[in-house]
RNA sequence: GGAGAGGUGACCGAGCGGUUGAAGGUGCUCGCCUGGAAAGCGUGUGUAGUGCAAGCUACCGAGGGUUCGAAUCCCUCCCUCUCCGCCA
């Protein structure tokens, strides 16, 4: 959410840079309705006041025959409150249903441009293996390995719902723990492991609603969503509360799965494990004083890099433009990896920088020093990694032309010391 | 699922329907004391909205209601805890 008091100030500025990302707000319903609240609000309060006044005046009058006009009329003036309280509970509502759908303004640095093909490549790392054949997609690999098992999957519950069997399923679950071990005991962030379940104020408070439920598995029952990523119940974890500046930055990382609907990209990687409404992922969160966000960014996109390097997949790292940024976000830095088997680079993991905008909405906030005000805080998230692509990625780039798959060094440990999957 | 208890400020914990934004304590701030510290003494210490400002308003789990006036009374819901049952 954007601060009311800017936008106010700074309507065709936030207009502008809004626009950038292609997106337009709606300057005459927020002024109309932004006015229209300080004006009720002034003359409920004025009101209260009154009413407040004459109140405690008739608590102290011990005689209350002398003041039976004074209670005739505040009576009439409850009447007024409740009535003004009730316009302005409406038209707040609607003012803040217009503010959680703007989405956030970019960052200064962030390209600006009109679709995903404006994205800039930062860098590329590792080399590309040259092979002696085509290569195989993974959907292939796994199947003749015996490791996945689409169509079972599709029996089970549907479409873009995978089995995973034997080293497969063990392969996911090495990644898992290498990846959390790494960044607990590297890079010093504290795992979490939170509800896969919401509520609708959490999903609030980092973006999702109330503009995208439709991406959204609802539960049946209680007013709970199955979570899209933990950066969800992560960033919710401290919502509605005022941290000490000492505490700051905090360093979350949590593996969930991931559930998304995937509304709207029917037809599009249906095949292999690419785009699945379950899936695995490790996050990592950080909140951070506004001063370090950008730096803070920088930290948490090295740390995801350090995956991948570990792993030794080849991968670039790609700053995403005004057009293609998330709704939340200011900056986003996505790495893809190499896909041998699809030739081409596919997104991994997702860091963006969301500046006060989920804090506002969340109500983080921490006091920069003793006495002084409450400020938000500035939220940082990113994949670190999605964990089916990478299994995916290392299925296609450690794939043999025999048609086993070589185990990377730095999960053998995880698999029990097992060097290379050969299936049965 | 059944029975009971409870949700108040950073924390603990009072609170008769009226001067309670809220006693008291802990913690923390600043000052005094001290060679320095501890102890002790004094002082200050909620969040947000709105207004040029003085100020005003709201908030004691959430939402309704009664009343001139509600943290205090009534209703509904949510959450926590204890016991019983069931269960991974």
């Amino acid at each position: 959410m954007l601060d009311i008091k800017f936008l106010r100030d700074n309507l065709e500025l936030a207009q502008q840079q809004l626009a950038t990302r292609g997106s337009a707000i709606n300057l005459a319903d927020f002024q109309q309705l932004d006015q229209r609240r300080r004006e009720l609000l002034g003359k409920a309060d004025t009101l209260k006041a009154e009413k407040n006044r004459v109140s405690a005046l008739i608590g102290k009058t011990k005689d209350k025959s002398l003041v039976k006009d004074e209670i005739g009329r505040m009576k009439e003036v409850s009447t007024q409150i409740k009535d003004l309280d009730e316009q302005l509970r409406t038209t707040n509502e609607k003012l803040q249903n217009i503010l959680l759908t703007i989405p956030n303004l970019p960052h200064e640095n962030c390209p600006v441009g009109l679709s995903e093909d404006d994205n800039v490549k930062v860098r590329t790392w590792g080399s590309i293996r040259e092979y002696s054949y085509t290569p195989r997609a993974h959907w292939d690999i796994g199947e003749e390995l015996d490791i996945l098992d689409f169509e079972r999957g599709g029996k089970l519950t549907g479409a873009r719902f995978t089995l995973y069997k034997g080293a497969g399923a063990r392969l996911e679950r090495a990644l898992i723990n290498f990846m959390l071990d790494l960044h607990t005991e590297q890079h010093k962030y504290v795992e979490m492991l939170p509800p896969f379940m919401v509520n609708r104020d959490s999903m609030t408070g980092t973006g999702q609603l109330p503009k995208f439920e439709d991406d959204l598995f609802h539960v049946e029952g209680p007013d709970y969503f199955l979570i899209p990523t933990a950066e969800v119940p992560v960033t919710n974890i401290h919502r509605d509360e005022i941290l000490a500046a000492e505490q700051l930055p905090l360093c979350y990382t949590a593996y969930t799965p991931c559930f998304r609907k995937e509304a709207g990209s029917h037809g599009r990687d249906t095949r292999g494990l690419i785009r699945q409404h379950q899936f695995n992922k490790v996050e990592l969160v950080k909140f951070v004083v506004p001063e370090e966000s950008d730096h803070e960014l920088d930290n948490l996109l090295a740390n995801a890099e350090h995956v991948l390097q570990l792993l030794e997949l080849p991968y670039q790292v790609v700053d995403l433009c005004t057009a293609d940024i998330g709704f939340s976000a200011t900056r986003t830095f996505d790495i893809e990896v190499w896909l041998p088997g699809q030739n081409v680079y596919r997104e991994i993991s997702s860091c963006s920088n969301f500046r006060d905008f989920q804090a506002r909405r969340a109500a983080i906030r921490y006091r920069p020093e003793e006495g002084a005000k409450t400020e938000y805080v500035h939220t940082i998230n990113g994949s670190g990694l999605a964990v089916g692509r990478t299994l995916l990625a290392i299925l296609e780039n450690y794939q043999q032309e025999d048609g086993s798959v070589v185990v990377p060094k730095v999960l053998q440990p995880y698999m029990g010391g097992l060097e290379r999957i050969t299936g049965k």
